[in-house]
DNA sequence: CTCCGGGAAA
DNA sequence: TTTCCTGGAG
C-alpha cells in the first residue's frame, strides 16, 4: 500500500460523504458551466469564486450566447469579488466568442473525441491550460484523468512522487499511475482537500497526518 | 519570471 | 499591515 492510497483512506473518512456528492452535481451541469465555474476558480478561492458564479448566473444565462450578449463592464463587476476581474472577463468574452465560431456553441466533442484530440481542442481555447482541460476532461468527458491542482502538486512532491521541477503532464501521470482510472475524479476532490485542511503550504498539520511516515518533505524536517 | 486582484486570516 | 489563497498568458 502506497502513500498515495493510505492518504485517500484517510480523505474518504474524512470528506467522502462531501465529496460524493460534488461529484454528482458536477456531472450534472452544462459543459460550458463547468468551464466557466472552472475558470472562475483559476488563482481563487472556492469561497469568491462560487459567489462571483453566483452573480454571474444572476446578469445573465451561462451559455456562450448569454456571455456574448452582456456587456464587459457588467461582466467585470459580476466577477469582481473573485479578483482578477478584468483579464477574467476578457477572456470570457474571448472564450464564449471562439466557441460559439469554432464549435457553434457545442462542447459534446470532449466527451466524444480521442482524449488527447479533445485535450488539445482544449488547450487551444483562450484561459484554458492544462489543469482547466482536464477538469472538463474527467468532470463532464468522464476520461480517466487526474486534473492536477496546486494542492495536488504540493502533496505529490512532497510524498515523493514528483520533484519541483517537473511540470504538469509528468506529475499527473506520477499520480495516474497510483489511482484506478474510475476513482481518479473522486481522489483529486479528496487529494485537494487533504492539501487544504492538513498537508498545506505553510504550516502543515504534520502532527495529524496519517502518512508522515512515507513523507519525504516531513522526514526531511525531522532529522 | 511577472502580472493579474479580491477577500480573509494572521 | 502583511501574507495567503489560487492558473494562465505575455
Amino acid at each position: 500500500m502506497g502513500a498515495i492510497n493510505e492518504l485517500l483512506n484517510y480523505a474518504q473518512k474524512a470528506w467522502g460523504k462531501e465529496v460524493k456528492q460534488i461529484v454528482e452535481s458536477i456531472k450534472l451541469r452544462e459543459p460550458f458551466e463547468i468551464l466557466v465555474g472552472t475558470v472562475l476558480s483559476q488563482n481563487t478561492n472556492d469561497k469568491n469564486s462560487s459567489i462571483a458564479f453566483m452573480r454571474l448566473k444572476k446578469l445573465t444565462e451561462i451559455t456562450p450566447l448569454g456571455i456574448i450578449r452582456v456587456k464587459e463592464e457588467e461582466l467585470a463587476k459580476a466577477l469582481r469579488v473573485a479578483g482578477l476581474y478584468r483579464e477574467r472577463s476578457k477572456r470570457l468574452k474571448e472564450l464564449a466568442r471562439i466557441i460559439v465560431e469554432r464549435y457553434n456553441g457545442d462542447l459534446t466533442w470532449i466527451k466524444c473525441l480521442p482524449l488527447e484530440e479533445a485535450r488539445k481542442r482544449l488547450l487551444e481555447l483562450p484561459g484554458v491550460g492544462y489543469k482547466t482541460a482536464d477538469i472538463l476532461l474527467a468532470f463532464y468527458g468522464g476520461r480517466p484523468v487526474l486534473p492536477v491542482d496546486t494542492h495536488i502538486r504540493r502533496i505529490a512532491i512532497r510524498l515523493g512522487y514528483a520533484s519541483s521541477k517537473d511540470g504538469y503532464e509528468k506529475i499527473r501521470r506520477a499520480l495516474e499511475n497510483e489511482i484506478a482510472p474510475e476513482m481518479r475524479i473522486y481522489a483529486h476532490l479528496l487529494l485537494i482537500r487533504f492539501g487544504r485542511n492538513i498537508c498545506k503550504a505553510r504550516k502543515p498539520l504534520c502532527d495529524v497526518c496519517p502518512i508522515t511516515a512515507f513523507c519525504k518533505h516531513f522526514n526531511a524536517r525531522a532529522t
